[in-house]
DNA sequence: ATTGCCATGTAAGGGGTTACATGATTAT
DNA sequence: ATAATCATGTAACCCCTTACATGGCAAT
């Protein structure tokens, strides 16, 4: 069994941008990569300790400058080079789950009408999302930064794919008003 | 925790299209919908008793015709009202996992022409999955079954993103060689 | 001989989400 | 007052894959 926990190189890789905490890792996750990745506060804490009994990071609390004390976990050199022998490893396939293409493909048992109300969701969905990345696109091409050429490919990758769900949508939907129930 | 178990409905949906054992259904699903929906063999057979217990599905064992006995299932009129209520609610979001974007987005740490690597086998990959999906269309095309539509919208939605892909790969194949090490 | 397909199933175990618990500060 | 944000963490529990077990038949 290979299946490598992917949350820890997740947070290392979020560390190698600068010194977070848990909560802090959970926000730039949100804010950055969640249209095609995303960690949950179960996985992240015990994951951040496992990593610094491993010496992978070091953390150092904090007290908070608004509200409860943080701890503030940066990289070390074994996290880096840890990281880095994953991040040379070919990735694994994606093991995609789309519950909305499952229900499409299932339409002959609702019919075509109630098919297309999936389609108008998955739309409306889109549409938000893909303003959301094109926001997120405009901000990203100031920065100089070293990371922003691949934070803008993987962004880009987002955007594209919204606008193809979107062209999707009318193909299919053109197509579905012609099936009779 | 309304965290429904999906299996199920994949299994109900599998036998509206025709009566089926185990073994049929993870072939049907690897044949027409493995490229955004997984089923394994540990979910499928535990499955199938649970659903026949719920007198949602009902099982025959009958004579291999090559091979051992085989028990075939069939759904029952519950079973297709549980999947039609299930199949009428709306979409739940897909919660994707791209490693291929993560390794991408973490491309700093190892520079640009370790990460275009990542890129170069994710565009092998995906044009030999847009081989097989572009021939699976070919045969589809010549169904006149109710379900052909449906089918067909998926698989098209397939071809899309891998196109989409491919795209999205010389892109960003031409931005990351402008990247200085 | 041995590989591959047909066919059904179980056990182990990691991966991951959700819900809960706690509590301070800040804004409305 | 009340909601939102900051902040850390645990427990329960399901989901799902992988690996294993078993064995007959057909093809090379």
């Amino acid at each position: 069994m290979a299946r490598l926990n992917r949350t820890r190189f997740t947070i290392l890789g979020c560390l190698t941008i600068e010194p977070m905490s848990g909560y802090d890792v959970k926000r730039f996750i949100d804010r950055t990569i969640s249209h095609f990745w995303n960690e949950s506060y179960g996985q992240i804490y015990p994951t951040l300790q496992a990593l610094e009994e491993e010496g992978l990071i070091e953390g150092e609390r904090e007290p908070g400058e608004r509200g409860p004390d943080r701890v503030v976990f940066r990289i070390t050199n074994a996290g880096r080079e840890d990281l880095g022998r994953w991040l040379l490893e070919p990735a694994e396939p994606a093991v995609t789950r789309y519950e909305h293409s499952l229900k499409l493909f299932f339409g002959h048992v609702i019919g075509p009408s109630a098919s297309l109300q999936h389609v108008e969701r998955l739309r409306e969905r889109t549409r938000s999302e893909l303003d959301r990345l094109a926001a997120a696109e405009v901000e990203l091409e100031k920065s100089a930064a070293s990371w922003a050429p691949y934070w803008l490919a993987v962004l880009r990758g987002g955007m594209r794919y919204s606008e193809m769900v979107l062209a999707w949508c009318d193909a299919t939907e053109t197509d579905l008003r012609k099936v009779t129930p």
